[in-house]
DNA sequence: GTCTATATTAAGATAGAC
DNA sequence: GTCTATCTTAATATAGAC
């Protein structure tokens, strides 16, 4: 399962039980505030820690951040990577994929609205966050590229620019990740089928 | 024009030279940094001010804050409203929204960020403000959707529930400006043509 | 009108108690 | 291990000077 992608990266670099509780309760309130609106009170009360005790596992707000902004970054490259390994044709496997991230609560959506929505607003975030957020925000579409190119030469997907089709998939993406965290009907949230009609060559 | 239009409102709602000031500088600040990031002395610097001075116009950054929210919300709803009126089919409109919204450095796309994005984030914003964006978001969905159907009957637009398909055309809308809000190429950015092919009924 | 200086509050971070 | 109390810093907001 791919959420079972992410919650492994997490586990895998968090040794001990309360920097993992307190990694996975940061990345949900980071997520939902941002850096700045986010009180170190918010994530340990969230981690059902005291304030201080926070400070026991990470020497600074900036440290948790920058922390899960690495992990959620490599957590998004390798669900398109999960993603490119299925089977079927190109385009089965990239729906497959958009549905994984449209799907309500998805951990793949909340790494994204960590990495690049905060990135938008990025004067107010650490620089090192910055930094690695930058760096890793390749792979997904490192990723997605190869994949398109397969359907183009299936004669599945539209021709052009692949990284042009890859910025507009993932902006459509994350389009609806916030449009969906704010959902107040649940009906009329666009269908994947309707979603992908754009990369569908006609 | 349409950034004309956005303009007009904002001078509409401000009294004096000074006020004016603040909330242009105040509008492109928080687009940037977002409500928490933003600090009153960062509004001051950009719009040549001391710290102190901004609190001769607004008695809080929360009523800034409110202020340009309520502003920014219904710039957005005009845009689409002036666009629906141009002359053309649905379709022709449509795209010369889009375009507008796409243009680099558009103020619309400045407006959706304050209110879509910084909504998202919603926890870490003021009440009052979030009441403002949820009432008046509905604008500019209202706008498009007669739009929309008007298309469906000309049969430029694809069926389906006008609605889902204003949902997903904001959506996409949005998570585009956040990427060219980050672009380090200007190169491989989508198109307007790439962008309405899910809308065109093919 | 505008700034500088200051009071007040909130949040980050530390240290010592249980 | 975990919490409470405390120090320190930074930001909001006010008030008084030019």
């Amino acid at each position: 399962m791919l959420e079972q992608r992410f919650i492994d990266g997490f586990e895998q670099l968090a040794p001990d039980q309360a920097t993992r509780q307190i990694i996975t309760h940061a990345l949900e309130v980071f997520s939902r505030k941002g850096f700045a609106g986010t009180k170190i009170k918010d994530i340990a009360a969230s981690a059902g820690f005291s304030q201080g005790y926070v400070y026991m596992y990470f020497k600074s707000k900036e440290e948790i951040f920058t922390k899960i902004v690495e992990l959620a970054s490599e957590g998004a490259g390798r669900s398109v990577q999960y993603a490119a390994e299925l089977e079927g044709t190109a385009m089965e496997r990239i729906t497959w994929l958009t549905e994984a991230f449209l799907s309500p609560g998805s951990l793949a959506m909340q790494h994204w609205r960590l990495i690049l929505l905060q990135t938008a607003t990025s004067e107010a975030i650490p620089e090192e966050a910055k930094r690695i957020s930058k760096e890793k925000i390749r792979e997904p579409f490192e990723q997605l590229i190869p994949l398109i190119m397969e359907g183009q030469r299936a004669l599945e997907i539209v021709d052009g620019d692949p990284l042009e089709l890859a910025i507009a998939y993932f902006s459509f993406i994350q389009g609806l990740g916030i449009a969906r965290s704010q959902a107040t009907e649940q009906n009329s949230f666009p269908t994947t089928e309707l979603v992908l009609r754009f990369l569908k060559r006609s």
